[in-house]
DNA sequence: CGTTGGATTGGCT
DNA sequence: GCCAATCCAACGC
C-alpha cells in the first residue's frame, strides 16, 4: 500500500476554498513522471480563495484564464506570472463556482534527488517552500492546467495524516493587494516548510 | 492595439 | 531590505 493512503476524492474538495484550505494541511501530494519516478510532499501551507475575493483571479470573472477555476471540484489550476513562475491551485466548491486553494509550501519526502534537479538547488528547506518553488520542484507547469486530481494519473494527492485544529495558525495572505482582511493562509504551526514563518506574537517558540 | 502590473524568487546593496 | 527578471492576461482606448 501506498504510504500517503488513497488520493482524495471529488467530495472532499466539494466544499468553500476556505474549509478545504486547512485540511489539506498534512495530506501528500504525489506526483507520477514521464519516466515513471515518484515524488512526494507532505503540505504544510495553503491558501484560499473565492469569487466574491477581490484578491481571486476569479473576482473578475470566468475568462480563458480563470476557465478552470470555475470546473468541477478537483482539477487543477496552475497559472503562470511573473514572467517565469508557475503555481497550483486546487479547485473548490461546487462546480461553476470561482474557487480554488493555492499550494504554497510542502515537505518534501520522496524524490528529493530529482528535485533538486528540477529546483537547481541542493538545499531542502528551498526545494518546495514557495508556490513556484513547489510546482518547479514536482515539475508542474502550463500543460498541467485543467489536470483532474482525483482522476489519479500524473499527479494527485493521497490523505495522508491531517493536521489538527489546534496546530493550524491561520494569518492573512501573501502578496496580495486586495481582500488583505481575510486570514486565508493556513499553516502548521512552528513548521520549518513553511514559506514564511508568521509574524512573531510574543510567545510562540520557533 | 498599447499599457499595466502581478497569489514570486533570488541576488545584491 | 530592495529590486530586476520576463511574460502575458486583463483592461482601456
Amino acid at each position: 500500500m501506498s504510504p500517503s493512503g488513497r488520493a482524495l476524492t471529488r467530495p472532499f474538495f466539494a466544499r468553500p476554498s476556505p474549509v478545504v484550505a486547512p485540511d489539506l494541511l498534512g495530506r501528500v501530494l504525489v506526483r507520477r513522471l514521464p519516466s515513471g519516478e515518484r515524488l512526494a510532499a507532505r503540505i504544510v501551507e495553503t491558501e484560499a480563495y473565492q469569487e466574491d475575493d477581490p484578491a481571486s483571479h476569479s473576482y473578475r470573472g470566468r475568462t480563458a484564464r480563470t476557465d478552470v477555476m470555475f470546473r468541477a471540484p478537483g482539477h487543477l489550476y496552475v497559472y503562470f506570472t511573473y514572467g517565469m513562475h508557475f503555481c497550483m491551485n486546487v479547485v473548490t466548491g461546487d462546480d461553476g463556482e470561482g474557487s480554488a486553494v493555492l499550494l504554497r509550501a510542502a515537505e518534501p519526502l520522496d524524490g528529493l534527488q530529482t528535485m533538486r534537479r528540477l529546483r537547481g538547488t541542493g538545499d531542502e528547506r528551498l526545494l518546495c517552500s514557495g508556490p513556484a518553488r513547489l510546482a518547479q520542484a514536482l515539475g508542474i507547469g502550463r500543460e498541467h492546467n485543467g489536470l483532474d486530481l482525483v482522476r489519479r494519473g500524473e499527479l494527485w494527492i493521497g490523505q495522508g495524516a491531517p493536521v489538527a485544529t489546534d496546530r493550524i495558525v491561520a494569518t492573512t495572505r501573501i502578496g496580495i493587494r486586495h481582500g488583505t482582511d481575510r486570514p486565508w493562509r493556513f499553516l502548521v504551526g512552528g513548521d520549518g516548510f513553511v514559506s514564511r514563518a508568521p509574524a512573531a506574537t510574543g510567545s510562540r517558540r520557533s
